[in-house]
DNA sequence: AGCTCATGGCGAG
DNA sequence: TCGCCCTGAGCTG
């Protein structure tokens, strides 16, 4: 369940629980034993989260690169910890708590240039302070791909995922279709901060809720929102419901191997 | 038991 | 654009 928010939510859930202490570090389902081996009994000193990548800091062996791709994830409690099931890549444990790690596209060991170069690969994230919206903005301002393709692609801006991306465009009334090149500075720069406020709230609650005040189940007198993703959103996975500003129905359609969700009264071309 | 789908991303063609 | 990788929940039978 993984975008932007997640992964820098989990980057401090592990400093909290793991920070400098020892921690033993094993591998039970054995994809990450030999690399395991090396940092058993290392410090945590330090976590980092750029986008959708976490990196975990030891002191001595360099970084733990995660991943959780769409299926990862990071399960937290305290000692003792269960017997681990099969599929948990990653168990870390210290005297109070414990992590697994379960289903993730990465986790590998890496080093400080190579976490660098995942960096230099990744655009700026709203979630990292002082990441400069121009270097996504020249990007987008001269790209003839759709700005729906374009908020999904991590070497544009990171950290906004298929929610983010339904979510934003629908609250800045823009076209998901509309090329890049054809938004405003101001539009983009509205997103940006749009983004970066969205992203923060995704931190503190641990879900997505992208519907204004004026929007919101009880202002609008109908049933609040369940599905297994949480929160409150205008557009996301509302395939054929009625859009709640305008009534119309919400639309929804393959983009980049995704589903794009956008009420095409509210988002014109 | 088997199918489908999911907040992701990569490489081959 | 497609196939593939990773897991698990929620259906259907």
């Amino acid at each position: 369940m993984p975008e932007g928010h997640t992964i820098h939510r989990l980057a401090e859930e592990h400093l909290a629980r793991f920070g400098g202490h020892a921690v033993r570090v094993t591998s039970p389902q054995g994809k990450f034993s030999d690399s395991a081996a090396l940092l058993d009994g290392q410090v945590l000193h330090t976590v980092d989260a750029h986008g959708k990548h976490l990196f975990l800091g030891f002191a001595d062996s360099g970084w733990v690169h995660i991943h959780l791709g769409l299926f990862g994830k990071l399960g937290f409690g305290t000692t003792p910890a269960p017997p681990p099931t099969e599929t948990v890549r990653l168990r870390l444990v210290n005297h109070a708590h414990y992590a697994d790690l379960r289903g993730p596209t990465t986790c590998a060991l890496i080093t400080d240039p190579e976490k660098r170069a995942i960096h230099e690969r990744l655009g700026p994230d709203p979630l990292r302070n002082g990441d400069d919206p121009d270097r996504a903005w020249r990007r987008v301002s001269r790209s003839r791909t759709t700005i729906a393709a374009l908020l999904m692609d991590q070497k544009v801006i990171a950290g906004v995922g298929n929610v983010y991306r339904a979510e934003v465009l629908f609250r800045h009334g823009i076209d998901p279709y509309r090329a890049g090149k054809d938004l405003t500075r101001a539009q983009w720069d509205a997103i940006w901060a749009d983004l970066v406020a969205l992203m923060r709230e995704g931190v503190r609650n641990n879900r997505i809720d992208t519907v204004r005040p004026e929007h919101t189940p009880e202002a609008m007198g109908r049933p609040p929102r369940v599905d297994d993703h949480g929160g409150e959103v205008y557009v996301y996975r509302r395939a054929h419901l009625p859009c709640h500003i305008c009534g119309g129905e919400i639309r929804t359609a393959g983009l980049a191997a995704r589903n794009l969700f956008w009420c095409p009264a509210c988002q014109k071309p």
